[in-house]
DNA sequence: GAAATCTTGACTATTTTGCTTGGGAATGTA
DNA sequence: TACATTCCCAAGCAAAATAGTCAAGATTTC
């Protein structure tokens, strides 16, 4: 499997998107600053995430991204498959011609763990995600610091901490 | 994860050690030659593997490597960590320090799922391999094929009815 | 002592990653 | 209309990782 921080910064960027998603779209540059990634790598990464309709975009002042479908609706595994290309662990990627065009020895192998990885990461939406605990925790800290850095410009989102109860 | 190459390399030999293991040392030009790997890489390999005594080597004429323990006693995941350092998932490898020195909101995700790997190859033995029917029609293969030289014209991968991954 | 084999370290080519740059295009606001 | 704000896109690039080479040496068997 190809798991690089391309997949990781996606899954975690669609996760901030979900975190703040419910009074319009957010824009690109808030998740960036929020989670510390380039915003042009973000750019990119949601270019990808929107060809496979997991947002949706709206441009122009006051614009950014919304979720394709409902955050239960959207598992990680699907948010990594968008931007990481193959989520394969064989080298030939499924093809079998790891070895001298044939299969290799351990092709079942990858082949199987594969599947595996894809399995367990197909049945985690990010709704799942958004209800852990840690998470939110997270997720509270870092709206906290957002507001010290950025001299409080975009508030209204500390009442997010008080809907906790609710999961 | 990293799995990469190398940490495949480093299973299709030792698969290919355990299975023509019971006559005294292979040499791993032989393995090299029958897997399709650069002798010089594999070098590099074994040592590691060497060093976490899952081989144990012999030098001179006649020499070469041998299992470390029994085949039913080496797991894939001891043999993938051996080589390719971390089978951490997580930015930080463990270490809570993703984003501005504190734990990023997927954090936990990648640790999970760290485990759960993790815990899917430490189940599988190079036993359990060999004991697999695909990889003894592979092996069969390959010894043929050796005995032949190295053209190894023989078609026989159209019959493959094990669509796994839907990667 | 010569050949086979492991052992080691340094070096290199290639690919991937993560990111930047530099333009656009659409859209809301004044 | 002007203009700022946002998404959109493609090309390029430095650093890192990967995959592999090369050269020298250490052991052992014959």
């Amino acid at each position: 499997m190809k798991l690089t921080t391309k997949g990781r910064y996606a899954v975690t960027a669609m996760l901030d998107l979900s975190l703040h998603y419910g009074k319009g779209p957010i824009a690109l540059a808030d998740i960036a600053q929020r989670q510390g990634i380039s915003l042009s790598y973000l750019e990119q990464l949601f270019s990808r995430l929107r060809k496979k309709s997991l947002v949706a975009s709206v441009r122009g002042p006051g614009g950014g991204y919304s979720l394709g479908r409902g955050a239960g609706e959207i598992y990680v595994g699907e948010v990594i498959s968008a931007v990481d290309e193959n989520i394969d662990t064989t080298r030939c990627n499924g093809a079998y011609n790891c070895h001298n065009n044939e299969r290799c020895l351990t092709h079942e192998l990858w082949s199987d763990l594969s599947s595996q990885i894809y399995n367990y990461l197909n049945k985690i939406s990010l709704q799942d995600l958004m209800d852990r605990k840690t998470v939110r925790e997270v997720a509270a800290r870092q709206d906290h610091s957002d507001q010290e850095g950025a001299s409080g410009l975009e508030l209204a989102l500390a009442d997010e901490s008080s809907d906790l109860a609710g999961a």
